[in-house]
DNA sequence: CCAACACATTGACATCCGTCGATGGGTTGC
DNA sequence: GCAACCCATCGACGGATGTCAATGTGTTGG
């Protein structure tokens, strides 16, 4: 429409434009969600190990004492990666084995791999 | 052998053993930093932001606005990325341009498809 | 050389996070 | 039932983190 102002100023030098969409802050909080439950050396080795057992899971016991933390502090880690979608939880018995979510690392992955 | 002691015992319950060795407590630091890295909804926001620029990079003046932060509290989120291994800066006269390191984000979702 | 600009750094502040000891809630064995 | 066991939750504490205003550093234009 009018063309009284000067709208054909080129500016070349900042301010490239976008080529495809960005992503929405609301799919960027999901995803940071995700991968502040991976930004700690202790959860990331919880995952390890329960992803190393033959049977793909491990109960509180089994992680205590290879991470060189405290009960509560091992049952909090687990809650998070629980929370953050990552593991599940079965109490079987006294034991609560816990268990990667399948497909959810996979699913972080594709999103990296853009 | 000796079967003096009972140590047949089935413990069939918990303490189920490794399969496969799990990551190394140095690995999961160098990983969980990179994590980190990604777990704030803005940095994954700038992080999106830069692949998408036809350039693949964007100057601190492109990315104050679309995230809504102030100038300072941005330059701070991409140093955090740059530390982390994700971004590279580069200076060019006055602006600071920001791009993807390549392969970085590759590399870190091959860690997460074992 | 001085003003304007883009950006980094500093200092300060509120909030969040990781950790532990203590305690509570279920489950099993005697 | 009662003791022993596994685990979750609570409360507390020190340290890390995200944010901003103010300031510093380097570069460009006149």
């Amino acid at each position: 429409m009018g063309t009284t102002t000067r709208d054909a100023e080129q500016l070349s030098a900042c301010c490239t434009p976008l080529a495809v969409e960005a992503i929405s802050a609301d799919d960027a909080a999901t995803l940071a969600a995700k991968f502040k439950a991976l930004g700690d050396p202790t959860r990331v080795r919880l995952l390890s190990i329960v992803a190393s057992t033959d049977a793909a899971e491990a109960c509180v016991c089994d992680l205590t004492e290879p991470v060189g933390l405290s009960q509560p502090t091992v049952s909090h880690h687990l809650k998070v990666l629980v929370d953050a979608g990552l593991l599940t939880r079965s109490k079987r018995g006294i034991w609560s084995y816990y268990a990667l979510v399948p497909g959810a690392l996979d699913d972080l992955a594709s999103t990296l791999k853009l």
